[in-house]
RNA sequence: GUGGUUGUAGCUCAGUUGGUUAGAGCGCUGGAUUGUGGUUCCAGAGGUCGCCGGUUCGAGCCCGGUCUUCCACCCCA
């Protein structure tokens, strides 16, 4: 090799040991959402350019990785046509796919495509890598996965309860406790913005919202001030900025401050309603809590909003997140389809369970049970009595060169092997094995033709 | 997309105002130890200093470009 090979920035290689925490994590987020009823579907890598562009915003847009069409792609490009001046005229010319950025508008698309097939409500999850054209930071990756679990067809706020704790089970089955679900409704903030008079700015007057525990009030009202938020509709919006103590509080704030607001006063009582169901049903470790400055980008969410945060000792963005959209199939031409969903950010999990050191030591062990070689007679009845032990769906393996003792031990305590087996010579000739316990050192031997009492013992 | 940052042995990192042969710890290989790992001792191997170009008698070190890492914006899982 000339050069030394490399792969794409913000993509990574997963080594089995890295892949053994994930799988772990992917099984556990996959039980739960069975537990609760949804069903998998998986898509294709690649959508049609058009099923994903225009549906995250301009932002989004500037993300979605476009995959150059094949074979002449320059042929529909006139030559000194003003489209080779402006990459947004350019790019629909010369690409007609695109990478998955996300798992809800390819699952929409999907539900409108098979909307005969699909008996409403209808649950599904879906873990899949997505790609987004982002630059890299920490828990910031161009490739990563998300696991998503939506319901369309089904109105209500038994979903966003079902959500909540849903998200409590998974973060408590993975013994990632501590975390916190912070929930808000798209109609509180649109019936802010309404009420303070800064209707036709709502998404510029939430993303800056949603900056108020980073930056604070000041940086927040100049951005809004910037943005073209008139003064005086952020001077209304002064209570907000206040708001604090108990759930409760919040909500009569609220109230007042959106008296007049039809919508409005529509999310208070949702939100208040989902709040204190939660409250009655119980959560195991996670905490639910209110936050008004809670905005999340995505256009398409209508109702209400989730997001997760990390145990705060762990700096990282949001673990996870979701929300209610009311018309999401609309677009591809089947309106008044609802939709609840949330999704896990598998790599940023990953991460906040390696910074807590969460992650169980058996994922370490590829082998319950390893034999040592000493020689071809003996490495005949070693891989006997693996492949018996294997019969019986322990995990074993033999090494399979005759190599120095010491450094077969080395290589089982590197593997982190629980029990090792020697059969040796003087084993051979006695018609036993010896099993080493590698933590306590203790050397036990069995008869090989009694293999299964040491098996029950492995497996009972 | 904007601004900054990082890259030296398999890994973590030293490396002086530019000066001869680029170092350490861990790991690896061999030996003390032909049936006992995780502890010890001895020896050894291992480097186009990210890549390309420039300045210089001379570049790991200075300059430009590029790729990568991480950080702050933007935005988000």
């Amino acid at each position: 090799m000339a050069q030394k090979p490399s792969i794409p920035k913000g993509t990574r290689d997963f080594s089995p040991h890295e892949v053994a925490r994930r799988n772990y994590i992917i099984g556990i987020i996959r039980q739960q959402f069975e537990l609760f009823g949804f069903q998998p579907i998986e898509t294709p890598a690649m959508e049609n350019y058009d099923t994903l562009m225009g549906k995250y915003g301009e932002e989004g847009d500037r993300l979605i990785f476009k995959v150059l069409n094949s074979g002449d792609f320059l042929k529909k490009v006139s030559p000194g046509s003003k489209s080779l001046q402006d990459v947004r005229e350019l790019t629909p010319l010369i690409s007609e796919k695109a990478l998955r950025y996300d798992l809800t508008v390819p699952f929409a698309r999907y539900v409108v495509m098979h909307q005969n097939e699909i008996d409403f409500p209808f649950k599904r999850y879906q873990v899949q890598p997505v790609w987004r054209a982002d630059r890299p930071q920490r828990g910031r990756f161009r490739e990563f996965y998300q696991c998503d679990a939506d319901v369309v067809g089904a109105g209500g706020i038994i979903q966003e309860l079902e959500f909540i704790q849903l998200y409590d089970r998974v973060f408590t089955a993975l013994g990632l406790g501590g975390v916190t679900i912070k929930i808000n409704h798209r109609k509180i903030l649109s019936g802010i913005a309404e009420t303070i008079g800064a209707g036709n700015h709502l998404t510029d007057f939430t993303v800056a919202l949603d900056k108020l525990d980073k930056i604070g009030r000041e940086k927040v009202e100049a951005e809004m001030l910037e943005k073209g938020i008139p003064a005086e509709a952020i001077e209304k919006a002064a209570p907000l900025f206040e708001l604090g103590g108990t759930a409760s509080k919040q909500f009569s704030a609220l109230r007042e401050l959106l008296s007049r607001s039809t919508t409005g006063m529509e999310g208070v009582a949702e939100l208040e309603e989902i709040l204190s169901l939660t409250e009655a049903l119980g959560l195991e470790s996670a905490s639910c809590k209110v936050d008004i400055t809670l905005a999340r980008g995505l256009n398409y969410y209508t109702g209400a909003i989730f997001e997760v945060a990390a145990p705060e000792t762990v700096p990282m963005g949001s673990i996870g997140g979701g929300g209610r959209y009311d018309d999401l199939t609309g677009i591809f031409g089947l309106p008044g389809v609802s939709g609840v969903g949330i999704s896990f950010g598998l790599d940023r999990i990953y991460l906040v369970m390696e910074a807590l050191d969460l992650f169980p030591a058996s994922l370490e062990q590829a082998v319950e049970v390893f034999c040592l070689n000493f020689g071809k007679e003996e490495a005949r009845a070693a891989l006997r009595l693996v492949l018996r032990l294997r019969s019986r769906g322990i995990r074993a393996d033999l090494y399979p060169d005759q190599a120095k003792i010491p450094k077969q031990f080395k290589y089982a305590d590197r593997k982190k092997v629980p029990y090792v087996v020697l059969i040796g010579n003087e084993e051979l000739q006695a018609g036993t094995f010896m099993v080493k316990d590698m933590a306590t050192g203790e050397q036990q031997a069995y008869d090989l033709e009694q293999w299964e009492s040491f098996s029950r013992l492995l497996k009972p």
